[in-house]
DNA sequence: GCGCCGGCTTGATCCGGATCAAGTCCGCCT
DNA sequence: AGGCGGACTTGATCCGGATCAAGCCGGCGC
């Protein structure tokens, strides 16, 4: 991600926020997450605490927000991880994703002013509060912000589109392959270790987003594990051959038979 | 869709742009598909005809725009339809939506300022362009603009989340009933026979959308067309039980059973 | 410690949709 | 008209993942 357009001026008075600012201030934290400078236009984004709220933690399970929550707002997740879901007629739910820290979530709910998703923990995690009325007031006044407002919801946009790319492919360890691969880039887009994974979520979690059944998750962690492609213990993956993983989510056909 | 809010001056001025309006305007088309009224914040924006570009018609199989395109734009289709999709590293593609008369399709590419998949018309099909470039420094100066914006593109955000959520479905027939039941309520939402639907993309595009093969689209419809639930004419499919179909595109565990 | 319970694994079987293989229909071009 | 080609349909078979069923493991409360 690179630093948003901005006037020359600017430019040399601003910097990116720096991940390691995450821990003081909770403006921070949401501006890294906007891929925002601390000063655009001329503001002094980092002064806008107000527009950030921070929140009580919130332990494993608890909601964020649910499916029909007024006042929307987009929220950064600090630490620990949590899944959107929406529920079906039938009762069932189906998980539209994953967030883990440094991500964003909450773009959903700005049409009908309320949110159309169930957001929930998956572990204790603390998330800071943007208001979307708030912020859309300060965007209205920053041409900047408003911009970059404007390229974080399409960046999300495009990555929401990988999930049917995932559940479009017909072999079931292909889709587990390219969730563990978009796990992987993630992490290493925040600077940690790619190919150790922190699966927070449960086994029935992974199958109802990759459209599988948990048995079928269990077998195919047995299987890549068998062939040595990563080593799995409980909820934490280690991705011991990236290259083999990577072939798997591609087509995968001849490769899935290899792994009988 | 409701109108967008705005000032209570504003207010008493403002209409929302009427569908007969379309074939009238480009300008009136954009702002209707995107729930503008014809004035907003006290600037008319009907006659912001100089940010819509007219652009030729595209014949059947044309690209309005290509993954990696630069200096993206949104378009409003006036007429004929379109599907988006992206291309896959192995050569396939994953179809991600199709875009209808009166909808509103270029949301990705605002993120790299390139485009992220690539959209074509399904049959002939007229379009208007808004630059994003252009309308954001519109929207820079009417808050009621921007605001509107944010609504429109967190409703395809959401609209986007429905794919997963059917392809979610491990019945092949809740899924093409959910397809239907879709398609049958964006015809509703421009005024049109919400029974009759027609089908401009190919079968092979249908299953490649619904994460199945042609075969077993064709077979679908075989057995939804014996049990008198639809007529199947070639691209026409006219619903003859809707309630049928909706008990369908629910978990249609004991239905999908009952049509054997 | 013990026992319970929920999450997970593993095995056996079944079945729905993929695959393979013929056709059929229709538009289109000459 | 004829005939070519692509989109679609239909049938037969196969196979991968769902389902059913039986443990296993680890955590927690008592």
């Amino acid at each position: 991600m690179t630093a948003p357009p901005r006037s020359a001026a600017a430019a040399a008075a601003a910097r990116v926020v720096d991940i390691g600012e995450l821990r003081q201030s909770c403006a921070a934290c949401a501006l890294h997450a906007l891929c925002l400078p601390a000063s655009i236009d001329g503001h002094d984004l980092a002064r806008l605490d107000h527009l950030v709220k921070r929140r009580q933690p919130l332990d494993r399970g608890a909601t964020l927000f649910r499916e029909g929550s007024a006042h929307p707002s987009l929220f950064v997740v600090r630490s620990g991880s949590l899944k959107t879901s929406v529920t079906l007629p039938e009762g069932d739910n189906q998980i539209l994703g994953f967030h883990l820290s440094g991500e964003i979530l909450g773009f959903d709910g700005l049409a009908g002013e309320r949110h159309q998703c169930t957001a929930e923990a998956l572990e204790r995690a603390s998330v800071c509060e943007v208001p979307f009325e708030q912020l859309s007031r300060v965007a209205a006044q920053v041409p900047g912000l408003q911009h970059q407002l404007f390229r974080v919801m399409s960046r999300e946009f495009v990555r929401e589109q990988q999930h049917p790319v995932m559940m479009g492919r017909k072999q079931a360890l292909s889709r587990l392959a390219i969730f563990l691969r978009n796990l992987s880039e993630r992490r290493a887009a925040t600077g940690h270790d790619p190919l150790e994974l922190q699966l927070s979520m449960s086994r029935q979690d992974m199958a109802n987003y990759l459209g599988l059944v948990i048995e079928t998750i269990s077998r195919l962690f047995s299987r890549l594990h068998a062939q040595g492609l990563v080593r799995v213990e409980r909820k934490t993956v280690r991705i011991l051959d990236p290259a083999a993983l990577h072939a798997l989510a591609e087509g995968g056909e001849d490769e899935n038979r290899a792994l009988a």
